[in-house]
DNA sequence: AACCGTTTTGACAATCATTTTCATTTTCTG
DNA sequence: CAGAAAATGAAAATGATTGTCAAAACGGTT
């Protein structure tokens, strides 16, 4: 529901980075929309409360978030440069955290796991 | 150098959790000391720069610091419930994130890989 | 011990992302 | 269309972190 989620969801459909609100907020008042970043936060919580964007912290502990294409779990492999993000599979990896969790006697497992790098683009300056 | 630094290294060593700013402020004020919490972010910064603690940031988005043993690329295995730690290896990780990236390009791979679970002690209760 | 330049410290103000509050506007539903 | 419920935005409140700056602690030197 909601007119502003949906635009908020379509800005974050169209790009294949990670945004935060307030570069969210900066595009749509750019486009000529007069929403409001308190809404962009509702949004963004609402969208991540349905699993339908998935959000990460930058290393000064910013939320930025992204509207990946599966709602199956998955990591990320992100452009330090440009943000250009691609969607991850790594089964082993899923074996790894619940083979170490059960070894130290931990239950629940659940595991992040981030990769970044520089891509080709970025890599060319 | 700087005893405020040697204190909040010392703090951190004798706890088997992730602690922040704040926390370790209220400890270091409630055993007598009168440091202040902007001499406990210098040192948590100096003492990250210097490689001697590791950091990572809550959901959040707030920074937690923890001295680990080694200095040596590691992960961590941290309880939900009380924020015990176990240092973990993972190998197979390693070379997962550097052939995820090369399959797309990518270059100068880094990655953050960390596991979430319930300790024994706090699954009983 | 008194002196002096350097480093460290701590109180306080400033920043920045995010959340709350609250009155207004929009959307639904009957 | 009326009236209730949900959504919105402006502005204030929070909370972590950083910047400022003068006072205090050091270190080495007479």
């Amino acid at each position: 529901m909601s007119r502003s989620r949906d635009a908020v969801h379509e800005i974050l459909r169209q790009s294949a980075a990670f945004r935060s609100a307030q570069d969210i907020f900066t595009e749509m008042r750019a486009d000529g929309s007069k929403i409001g970043l308190t809404t962009i936060y509702r949004a963004l919580q609402a969208l991540n409360d349905d699993g339908r964007v998935d959000v990460l912290r930058t290393d000064d502990g910013e939320a930025v978030y992204r509207a990946c294409a599966t709602s199956a779990h998955h990591h990320h492999l992100v452009c330090r440069g440009c943000g250009l993000t691609v969607e991850v599979d790594g089964p082993d990896v899923e074996v790894w955290a619940e083979r170490v969790g059960a070894e130290h006697g931990f239950t629940a497992i659940t595991h992040t796991v981030e990769v970044f790098g520089t891509c080709a683009a970025c890599a060319k300056g």
